[in-house]
DNA sequence: TCAATGTAGGACCAGATAGGTCCTATATCG
DNA sequence: CGATATAGGACCTATCTGGTCCTACATTGA
């Protein structure tokens, strides 16, 4: 289906959130959950993730909590999926990382791996900063080959 | 985890295998999941879910099989993904299709739902013909924001 | 006309995975 | 010491996915 985990999701959303912050204020795990609605054990487990993959800083105690480590702007979506949850994969037949078919019926899968590789461009091209200012650069990043039949 | 299901992945094996075949020419179910080694009985339930939506034309019977029912160049990797996997959401929250959130609270997904803009543009930029013509057109369907760091 | 070979499609099953909870430990501040 | 945080492991459960099975139905050829 082609879809995000709510795990990634959350994460953007709480990195998004952090960015928004002004000059690096830290916000802990249930405030982020109540501003967004989100479950709060599972948000902090991502949390936790994001911490120990060093996007973020950690605080614990009283008035801790979270804020970011690295500039928004050097911090890629496709880094921030990879590290909730783990290398990402088109096809399920990767996954495996061996030799599923023979190589020689394996030809129909190039093209699959070509267009994972656009997507892996296209998500390491967009950082947390343009995520988090709203409006991000105009053209959009994909050319528009076929405009139209979106959704 | 962003992944293409394995019926997707089938599908789109399928395709490329009739488009790769002489002028027009029918395959059985059997013949294609005997190229490529895919479990029979799944590729047939995928191959009907493309007959359906109007890909491929089947002949029942004896020397019956699928043949390609649009042009290569008209069939693009985003509808058939969407063909056989239903509709294609970023994050699970739009699957619900109503305001799981409070909208005001929703402003960090607008973002995301560009991602899945991109990432459909760049499928809906996928020609079947592309596919199976082995090598397409250079450079890629993405401005090289961030040519490294992919893997 | 009958058997073989196809597609059409519903029912069903099992394993994986994702979403989510719970519990305990530990650190920090007041 | 107690309140508030993060850290992290164990665990449960519902859903989805991959896959099989079975029964139709259509077509061709002997």
């Amino acid at each position: 289906m082609l879809r995000l985990s709510k795990k990634a999701d959350y994460g953007l959303i709480a990195l998004m959130h952090l960015a928004r912050a002004e000059n690096g204020r830290s916000a802990s795990a249930k405030e982020i959950a109540d501003a967004h609605s989100l479950p709060l054990p599972l948000l902090a487990k991502v949390l936790q993730k994001l911490a120990k993959g060093g996007f973020l800083a950690a605080a614990q105690g009283t008035n801790g909590g979270y804020r970011l480590a690295r500039q928004p702007d050097s911090i890629s979506a496709l880094e921030v999926i990879r590290a909730i949850d783990g290398p990402v994969f088109l096809t399920s037949c990767s996954t495996t990382g061996s030799d599923c078919y023979p190589t020689s019926k394996c030809t129909a899968r190039q093209p699959l791996e070509r267009i994972r590789e656009d997507i892996f461009r296209l998500l390491a091209g967009i950082t947390l900063a343009e995520m988090s200012s709203g409006g991000w650069s105009e053209p959009t990043l994909v050319t528009l080959k076929a405009a139209g039949d979106i959704q």
